[in-house]
RNA sequence: UCCUCAGUAGCUCAAUGGUAGAGCAUUCGGCUGUUAACCGAAGGGUUGUAGGUUCGAAUCCUACCUGAGGAGCCA
C-alpha cells in the first residue's frame, strides 16, 4: 500500500519537470524562515531541498499556523504548485496549498543538529542523524556512485563477481591484525582482511574475477585514513603479469573518476571540491620504481632508507608535484607479503605495485603479481614463519595448472575521500568503525 | 602503545586565581520575500570525575575518564 497524497507525488529532484503543476512532496523540514504573515519552509526529501512559500492570506488558519510553528526535521507532505523562482535556493519554489504534518518533532526535545557548526564528537555520536545533512548526504551519494562505477567497470570487462568468505580460518597474510570470533565447538575463526587468496582460486576457475565486500583490520591505527571495517574491491586475473595489473588499475581509476564527474557534479559542488583536480586524472599515470621513489624522497629531505616502507609523509611528498596518481613498483621483498612474485632479474624486489593518489590521499591501491611456483611459495611461507598446513588448499593452486596471475585491492573509502576532498575517511561510510568508536 | 592538545548551558565557544558570559537552539512577542533571515524578551550551569594547594579554583598541581590531532603499526 502506498502513502496517500493530495496530488501526484514527486521528488524534489524531479521538480524541474513539473513546473506549473500541482504536486505533493513528502519530506522533512530542513529549515524554516518566517516573517509574520508569510513563511518559507525548506523541505528535504533525500533527493534535494526545495523552498516552499506559505502565505497566511491564501491558507486555512490552522495550516498556516502549523507550518509557521513547525520544528526542524518534522516529517510532512506538502502540496502546491511549482514554479521557477530565481530568489529560491535551488531555482524552484512550491506555493503551499495543503500541508499534512506526519510527525511533529516536539520542541522540548528538538532535533539536535542545527544548521550551525558542531564538533566532531557530537556529530559522530549523532551519526544516524548527521547523514541527513547536506554535506554528508553528498559524500554518501558520491560513494554510491563510486561503487556503481567499480561494478560496472569489472562487469563490462570480463570479470566475474565471486565473493569470498568473511569468516576465515586463518590469516591471509600477517597474523596480528585479525579480529577473532568464537565459532561453534570452541573453534576460532577470523574476520577477513582480504579476499585475495580465495580470489586466486576463483580466478583459476573463471579467468578473471573480483570480490567486493567489507574487510576488517584489527590495527590500532588512529589516523584520518584508517577504519577497522572498510569496503574493498579486489580483482584477480590469470595469465597476467605486473604490467597487466597496473594497466587495469589505471583504467579502472580513470573510469571511476569520469563517472563521478559525469554523474555527481552537484554533490562535488556541494562539497566545494576543486573538480579541475579530478579532470586531470587521465592515463597514463606516473610510473616509478621503488628505487627511484627512495631517491626522490631522500632528495626532498625524507629519512627513508632503501628497504623501508613509506610513511604517510613520504606518500604525500611523493605526489606533491604531481597532478595524477603515481604507480610505484618493485618493492623490497622484505616489506611485502609472502605471496608476491619476485623480479626474475632482481630477487631482492617483489613484483608489487602501490597506486598513490595525489593531494595527500595516499595509497588507494596495493597489488601485484603472485608467486606461482610451488617451491618458491613453500620457501616463502617458511621465511615468514607461516604454518604450511593452513595453506594446503592454497598450495593446491600451484600444483594444478599454475599460471602467472595477479590482482589488486582498492579501498572504497579512501577512493571516495579522494573524490570528495574530505579531510577524514570517517565521513565516507555511513557508520564508520574505528579504533575507539563502534556506535551508533 | 607513545606524544601533543582539549573537556564550561542542548550546540559552538568566551571568562588576569576574585559576581558564570555570548551567539545559535528552545519558549514568548514583532515583521508579506526570507536566503545558516532579522529585531525585542525569557528560561537554561554540581565548569568531565576524584583529590590537593589557596582566604578564595573554570583557571594552579596530581591521578583517572572521554575526545581530537599526530607517531608507530598498516593488506
Amino acid at each position: 500500500m502506498s502513502v496517500e497524497t493530495a496530488a501526484p507525488r514527486i521528488t524534489i529532484a524531479e521538480a524541474g519537470k513539473h513546473v506549473g503543476e500541482t504536486v505533493s512532496i513528502p519530506g522533512w523540514l530542513y529549515n524554516l524562515r518566517r516573517s509574520g504573515k508569510i513563511c518559507f519552509p525548506q523541505l528535504r526529501d533525500g533527493t534535494g531541498v526545495i523552498q516552499c512559500v506559505a502565505v497566511k492570506s491564501n491558507l486555512p488558519e490552522e495550516t498556516f499556523e502549523a507550518l509557521k510553528n513547525l520544528t526542524q526535521e518534522s516529517s510532512l507532505i506538502v502540496t502546491g504548485k511549482l514554479r521557477e523562482e530565481s530568489r529560491a535556493p535551488g531555482g524552484y519554489e512550491l506555493d503551499v496549498e495543503q500541508a499534512h504534518i506526519v510527525q511533529r518533532v516536539p520542541e522540548d526535545d528538538p532535533y539536535p543538529i542545527t544548521p550551525k557548526e558542531h564538533g566532531t564528537d557530537f556529530l559522530m555520536d549523532h551519526r544516524h542523524l548527521w547523514i541527513r545533512s547536506r554535506r554528508q548526504h553528498a559524500i554518501l551519494r558520491v560513494r554510491a556512485e563510486v561503487i556503481r562505477a567499480i561494478r560496472d567497470y569489472f562487469d563490462s570487462n570480463g570479470f566475474v563477481l565471486v565473493d569470498t568468505p568473511i569468516f576465515t580460518p586463518a590469516a591471509c597474510e600477517g597474523t596480528t591484525t585479525l579480529f577473532e570470533v568464537d565459532y561453534f565447538e570452541d573453534q576460532k575463526v577470523y574476520l577477513t582482511q582480504s579476499g585475495q587468496l580465495y580470489n586466486e582460486a576463483t580466478a583459476m576457475a573463471f579467468g578473471k574475477t573480483y570480490c567486493f565486500g567489507p574487510t576488517f583490520r584489527a590495527e590500532k591505527s588512529k589516523t584520518r585514513r584508517h577504519l577497522t571495517e572498510f569496503w574493498m574491491v579486489e580483482p584477480e586475473m590469470t595469465y597476467a603479469d605486473l604490467d597487466d595489473v597496473k594497466k587495469v588499475a589505471e583504467e579502472m581509476i580513470v573510469f571511476c573518476v569520469r563517472r563521478v564527474l559525469d554523474n555527481r557534479r552537484a554533490e562535488l559542488k556541494e562539497l566545494d571540491r576543486d573538480v579541475s583536480k579530478l579532470e586531470a586524472i587521465q592515463a597514463p599515470f606516473h610510473r616509478m620504481s621503488y628505487d627511484d621513489a627512495v631517491v626522490k624522497l631522500q632528495a626532498k629531505g625524507s629519512e627513508i632508507q632503501w628497504g623501508g616502507d613509506f610513511g604517510n609523509a613520504d606518500e604525500t611528498l611523493l605526489t606533491e608535484d604531481l597532478d595524477r596518481p603515481v604507480m610505484v613498483d618493485r618493492f623490497p621483498t622484505g616489506i611485502k607479503a609472502f605471496y608476491f612474485e619476485t623480479d626474475p632479474n632482481r630477487p631482492e624486489v617483489a613484483l608489487g605495485v602501490d597506486v598513490i593518489a595525489p593531494e595527500g590521499y595516499g595509497e588507494i591501491i596495493g597489488g601485484g603479481q603472485r608467486a606461482h611456483s610451488l617451491d618458491v611459495l613453500l620457501k616463502r611461507l617458511e621465511e615468514h614463519n607461516l604454518p604450511k598446513e593452513a595453506f594446503d588448499w592454497y598450495l593446491d593452486l600451484r600444483k594444478y595448472g599454475a599460471v602467472p596471475h595477479g590482482g589488486f585491492g582498492m579501498g572504497v573509502e579512501r577512493f571516495t575521500a579522494w573524490m570528495c576532498g574530505t579531510e577524514h575517511i570517517r565521513e565516507t561510510i555511513a557508520f564508520p568503525r574505528m579504533l575507539y568508536r563502534t556506535r551508533p
